[in-house]
RNA sequence: GGACGCUUAGCUCAGUUGGUUAGAGCGCCGCUUUCACACAGCGGAGGCCGGUGGUUCGAGUCCACUAGCGUCCA
C-alpha cells in the first residue's frame, strides 16, 4: 500500500480554484507545471530503503542523457513508458525507486565548449587543461538544470534526492574502482595498436562509435617497378596516398603468377625507397590484380600483417589528417588533398596504370561524420572475451529477460565477435585514467590513490596519463554507481539488482551490453533483471530525426501546444512493442481531444453532482460493493474489470500501446459514449448520493487511478477535485499516484442484467440507423413498439431506448396501423417506427435497401460456411465443442436474422 | 555477403498461445450546434491481411519458397 498521508493543501498555486466548477476546455498549459512542481516540493517520490522489508522492491535507473544537451522526443519516449511502469509499481504498492541523472558526454560537452572558446579567439590548449576544466564545469552549472526541467515536464517520477552525474566524486571513485581492479585483474592493458582516429574529434573511438557506408569510390592501378630487371607489379588501391608508407607487397603464396617475385623488392612510386615482396595468405588472388600494398602504419589488415612479417611501420598521415614529414614533398597536405596529388603525379610518370570506379567501403565517425584514419597510437583498451562471457551466460541462463526476446539474437551476435574495447580518449574532459607514468623507470603504476612517488623506483616524477576514460566506461557502472558502490550501501542492497531497464535498442553495444559486463564483473550480479527496448520515433515520413535534415521534433514543443498527458498517451498507443515510431501530429491533436473528453466527462459529473447536493467523493478502495441493479451500471463495472485485467497483463508483458489502446476504448466509448449518456438521465436535483451516483463515481474514481500511469496530470487535477470536497473521514492518499491501482473486483458476472444492456444497445443503435437512414427529422418523438424476445425486457429499459432515440413506445402499437412504418429486427427484438408526417413515404431508402441486399449476401455466405463446417465429420470430431457449439448457436441466429430481413424487404 | 524484421482499410499502424462476422487513430461521405465536450455526438462507405505452395477439420496467425522494403553486423 502507498504512502498514507492526510490530505492537505492538495494545490501548490491559491490561483488554481479549488472546486467542481471545471472550465469548458481542458487547459493542460495551466495545471500541469503545478502538479509537476508539487510533487517534487512534496517529495512524493522520494524513498526510503529501510521500508523495504515489508514490501516488494522495484528499482528502475534512467539512461542518462547528455548533462548539457536537451531532450529528444526519442526521450520523452523511453521517459514516459518508465515512468507508466513506476507509476503502476508504485500504485501497487511497491517500494518503487527510480534514479534520475545525467552523464558527462566527454566529446560532446569538450566539443561545444570548445566552440564556446573559439568565439572568444581561443583554443583549450591556450587556456590549459586545468581552466579549460573549470569552464566546462562552469557549462555544466549553467545548461545542465534545462535536462532536468525537461524531465519535470515530461512528468517522470523520479527520486530527485537521488539525481547522480557521472562526474560526482562518488561515482568517479566507481570508474577508478572498475579500472584498478580490471586492471590487477589483468583485463585492462594498454599498447600501441591500431584504433579509429576521428580527426574531427581529435580522439580514437571505439569500434562501436564508427558507422560504415558504401560510397563512389575509385580503385586506382599502380604499377610498382622492380628494383632488378625489367617489369614489375600492379597494385589495386582505393587509398593511394598511403603508398608513401607502404613497406611491402604482399602477393598470395599460391598464386602461380607471382611465385617468382617472392623475396625481390620493388621501388615505390613517387619516392626513393625499395620494399620486399613478400607472400602472404592477406592476398586474395581473385581481388584486383592478386597484389596488395602494406601500409601497416594506416590499416588494420595490414597492421597485423606487418606484425607477422616484422615489416618497419612509416606514419604518413598524423592526428590532423594532414601528411606527415614521411611524406616528403607532400607532408603537410591533408589527406584526400595528397590523394589527388600523387594520383595526377602518377598519371604523369605513367605508373598509374588504370583507374576504374568502385565502391568503397568508408568509415565513419559516429558523432561529426568525420572520415576515420586508422592510425597505430598507444592507447587504452579491456579485453572483452571474459567479460562477454559471463554477459551471454547470464542472458542465456534467463538471470536477464529481453524484450522483446528477439533482440536476444543480435546480442548474442555481437558479444560472439566482440574486440577488445579501446577506453582511451584523447580530451580533457572525462575521468582521467588512473594511471601514473614513471619518467625515471617509465613504469605505469595503476592505483586507486594518486600515488606521491614511483612504487618501483621511487621517483617523485610521476606523471598521471593525460587520457581521459570513454564515457560509456562510467555509464556502464550506472545502475551500481548510483546507489552507491563499490560501497555496500542500503540502497545497493535495498534496489540492486534494479528490476528492469528500459532504452531504446539503438544503444544495445554502447550502453546495455557493457552494463551487463561491468554489472557481474564489478558486483558479482546482473544489473537489472528485465531489459525492455523500444524503437525509435521517427517523423511522419519514418525518416530518421536529424538536425540536419531538421525533421527533429522537439518535446517541450509539442507539450506546449498539446499538454504532457496527450504527448504521453499518443507515444504509448504507437508504440508497439519494440518497433519504431512514426510520429504524426494528427495522432498527438486527437490525444489532446481524449484528455479534453476525460475532462469534460469530470464536468458533466461534477455539475450534476452540484445539482445532486453532492460536494466530494471519497474513494473507497474496495472495488465496487454493492453496485445498483442498474443494467448499465452491472455492464460498465464488467467493462471496467474487463480493461482492467487487459491493462495490467499488458502491463506485466511491456505492452504499453495495448494498455493505453485498451484505456482508450474504455474510457471513450464505453465509459463516455455509453455508461455517461445514460447515467445523466438518472441524475436528479437533490437525490444526494443514491444508488446511481454511488455506482458512477466509484467506477469514475477507480477508471482515475486506472488512468493514472498513463495520464498522470490530468487525473491528479480531476482526483484532487473529486476528493477535496467529500466528507473525509478516512484517511486519503495524499495524491492520486500514492492511491492503490485497481484490484480484481469481487463482483460476480451478472449475465441477466448484461444482456439485458446488450440488447438495450443493440436497440439503440438500430434506431439510429434506421433514423438516419431515412432521414427522419431529429426532433421528432416518433411513435414506435418494440417487442422483446426471450427476455424480461425492463420497463426501465424500455424508457431509457426511448429517451436516447427520442421515440415514443406509448403510442405506438396498433392504433398507428394505418401509417406507414419502418421496421429493424434483430434475434432479439422487433423494432417498429411510425411515421405519421411521411405515412406514404415509408419505404425502405435506396441506401438502407442496398444495405440490407448486402448483409443478406453476407449472412447467406456465413450460413453456407457454418453448414460446411457442421456437415464435416472430421471437424465435429476433432474442433473442440465450444468451438462447434459456438457455429451452432451463431448458425441459428443468422438463419432468424435472414428471415427477418428477407420479411422487412418484403414489408417495406 | 550474413542475421533479423516488416508487407493488413486512402494514410499511419494494432492484431497474446491457429477457432465463429479482422480492429484503432486520422482522413472521407451524410445528419446534428440537444443545458459535459464541434478537441463533440450519431449514422455510413472503405480490407480475396504482398504473391505462390504446404501443414490443419480450420491460417492474417504455423512452415517453405518468392517479390518489395527496412535495420543491424561484416
Amino acid at each position: 500500500m502507498g504512502e498514507i498521508a492526510r490530505f492537505s493543501q492538495p494545490f501548490p498555486d491559491a490561483t488554481l480554484k479549488f472546486s467542481m466548477q471545471l472550465e469548458k476546455v481542458y487547459e493542460p498549459q495551466r495545471l500541469e507545471p503545478h502538479w509537476a512542481q508539487w510533487w517534487i516540493e512534496s517529495g512524493l517520490y522520494r524513498v526510503n530503503a529501510s521500508e523495504a522489508s515489508s514490501r516488494p522492491v522495484f528499482s528502475i535507473v534512467i539512461p542518462p542523457p547528455n548533462v548539457t544537451g536537451s531532450l529528444h522526443i526519442g526521450h520523452m519516449l523511453d521517459h514516459t513508458i518508465m515512468d507508466v511502469a513506476v507509476r503502476w509499481h508504485r500504485m501497487k504498492g511497491e517500494l518503487t525507486l527510480w534514479v534520475p541523472g545525467t552523464d558527462h558526454a566527454g566529446i560532446a560537452t569538450q566539443m561545444v565548449v570548445e566552440r564556446q572558446l573559439a568565439a572568444e579567439g581561443l583554443t583549450r590548449k591556450q587556456l590549459g587543461r586545468e581552466k579549460f576544466e573549470c569552464r566546462v564545469w562552469r557549462w555544466k552549472e549553467e545548461y545542465g538544470g534545462r535536462i532536468n526541467n525537461q524531465i519535470r515536464r515530461e512528468g517522470a517520477s523520479v527520486d530527485w534526492s537521488r539525481e547522480r552525474f557521472t562526474m560526482d566524486p562518488g561515482l568517479s571513485r566507481a570508474v577508478r574502482e572498475t579500472f584498478v581492479r580490471l586492471w590487477e585483474k589483468g583485463l585492462i592493458y594498454r599498447g600501441e595498436y591500431m584504433v579509429n582516429w576521428c580527426p574531427g574529434c581529435q580522439t580514437a573511438i571505439s569500434d562501436v562509435e564508427t558507422i560504415h557506408e558504401s560510397v563512389e569510390g575509385h580503385l586506382w592501378h599502380i604499377r610498382y617497378r622492380l628494383t632488378e630487371g625489367e617489369g614489375g607489379l600492379v597494385v589495386a588501391t582505393t587509398r593511394p596516398e598511403t603508398m608513401l608508407g607502404d613497406t611491402a607487397l604482399i602477393v598470395n603464396p599460391d598464386d602461380e603468377r607471382y611465385k617468382h617475385l617472392h623475396g625481390k623488392t620493388v621501388h615505390v612510386p613517387l619516392t626513393d625507397r625499395e620494399i620486399p615482396i613478400i607472400a602472404d595468405p592477406l592476398a586474395d588472388p581473385k581481388f584486383g590484380t592478386g597484389v596488395v600494398k602494406v601500409t601497416p602504419a594506416h590499416d588494420p589488415n595490414d597492421f597485423e600483417a606487418g606484425k607477422r612479417h616484422g615489416l618497419p611501420s612509416i606514419k604518413v598521415i598524423g592526428e590532423d589528417a594532414r601528411m606527415t614529414d614521411a611524406a616528403g614533398r607532400y607532408a603537410g597536405l591533408d589527406r584526400f588533398e595528397a590523394r589527388k596529388r600523387i594520383v595526377a603525379a602518377l598519371e604523369q610518370t605513367g605508373e598509374l596504370q588504370k583507374t576504374e570506379p568502385y565502391v568503397v567501403n568508408l568509415s565513419k565517425c559516429d558523432r561529426s561524420k568525420d572520415i576515420i584514419e586508422p592510425l597505430v597510437s598507444n592507447q587504452w583498451f579491456v579485453k572483452m572475451k571474459p567479460l562477454a562471457a559471463k554477459a551471454m551466460e547470464a542472458v542465456r541462463s534467463g538471470r536477464i529477460r529481453f524484450v522483446p526476446d528477439d533482440r536476444e539474437v543480435v546480442f548474442f551476435q555481437w558479444m560472439e565477435n566482440i574486440r577488445d574495447w579501446c577506453i582511451s580518449r584523447q580530451l580533457w574532459w572525462g575521468h582521467r585514467i588512473p594511471a601514473w607514468h614513471c619518467r625515471n623507470c617509465g613504469k605505469i603504476t595503476v592505483a586507486r590513490e594518486t600515488p606521491a612517488t614511483c612504487p618501483h623506483c621511487h621517483s617523485t616524477e610521476v606523471e598521471q596519463d593525460t587520457d581521459v576514460l570513454d564515457t560509456w566506461f562510467s555509464s556502464g557502472l550506472w545502475p551500481f554507481s548510483t546507489l552507491g558502490w563499490p560501497d555496500d550501501t542500503e540502497d545497493l542492497r535495498t534496489f540492486y539488482p534494479t528490476s528492469l531497464l528500459i532504452t531504446g535498442f539503438d544503444i544495445l553495444f554502447f550502453w546495455v551490453s557493457r552494463m551487463i559486463m561491468l554489472g557481474i564483473e564489478c558486483t558479482g550480479d546482473v544489473p537489472f533483471r528485465e531489459v525492455h527496448m523500444h524503437g525509435l520515433v521517427r517523423d511522419a515520413e519514418r525518416q530518421k530525426m536529424s538536425k540536419t535534415k531538421g525533421n527533429v521534433i522537439d518535446p517541450l514543443d509539442i507539450i506546449d501546444r498539446f499538454g504532457t498527458d496527450a504527448c504521453r498517451i499518443a507515444l504509448l498507443i504507437s508504440a508497439a512493442t519494440g518497433a519504431d515510431i512514426a510520429l504524426k501530429e494528427d495522432r498527438i491533436a486527437s490525444s489532446q481531444a481524449f484528455a479534453n473528453k476525460i475532462w469534460n466527462a469530470s464536468r458533466l459529473l461534477f455539475l450534476n453532482m452540484e445539482r445532486s447536493g453532492i460536494s466530494g467523493w471519497a474513494p473507497q478502495y474496495v472495488e465496487f460493493v454493492n453496485p445498483s441493479d442498474a443494467p448499465e451500471d452491472i455492464w460498465i463495472f464488467e467493462r471496467f474489470e474487463s480493461a482492467r485485467q487487459i491493462v495490467s497483463r499488458a502491463l506485466q508483458a511491456h505492452r504499453y500501446h495495448e494498455a493505453a489502446d485498451t484505456l482508450w476504448n474504455f474510457v471513450w466509448k464505453e465509459f463516455c459514449d455509453w455508461y455517461l449518456e445514460i447515467k445523466k438521465l438518472r441524475f436528479r436535483e437533490g437525490s444526494g448520493i443514491d444508488h446511481h451516483w454511488k455506482a458512477a463515481l466509484t467506477i469514475y474514481e477507480a477508471s482515475l487511478r486506472l488512468l493514472h500511469p498513463f495520464m498522470p496530470f490530468l487525473t491528479e487535477e480531476l482526483w484532487q477535485r473529486l476528493v477535496h470536497g467529500s466528507d473525509i473521514n478516512t484517511e486519503l492518499p495524499k495524491s492520486i499516484s500514492l492511491a492503490p491501482y485497481p484490484q480484481e473486483s469481487q463482483i460476480q458476472a451478472q449475465a441477466e442484467s448484461l444482456r439485458q444492456f446488450t440488447v438495450l444497445q443493440e436497440v439503440v443503435t438500430a434506431a439510429r440507423e434506421l433514423r438516419a437512414d431515412h432521414k427522419l427529422d431529429p426532433k421528432t418523438a416518433y411513435p414506435a413498439t418494440l417487442r422483446i424476445r426471450n427476455l424480461p425486457f425492463t420497463e426501465d429499459s424500455r424508457t431509457l431506448a426511448a429517451t436516447l432515440v427520442k421515440l415514443d413506445f406509448r403510442n405506438g402499437g396498433n392504433s398507428h396501423a394505418g401509417e406507414a412504418s419502418l421496421t429493424k429486427s434483430a434475434p432479439d427484438f422487433d423494432l417498429h417506427i411510425y411515421i405519421p408526417a411521411v405515412s406514404q413515404n415509408g419505404s425502405a431508402s435506396p441506401e438502407s435497401r442496398q444495405r440490407i441486399l448486402k448483409e443478406i449476401a453476407k449472412l447467406e455466405a456465413n450460413i453456407n460456411n457454418s453448414n460446411r463446417q457442421l456437415n464435416d465429420p472430421t471437424f465435429l470430431e476433432r474442433a473442440p465443442a465450444k468451438v462447434v457449439e459456438g457455429i451452432r448457436a451463431k448458425l441459428a441466429e443468422y438463419e432468424v436474422q435472414l428471415k427477418k430481413l428477407r420479411d422487412s424487404l418484403g414489408a417495406q
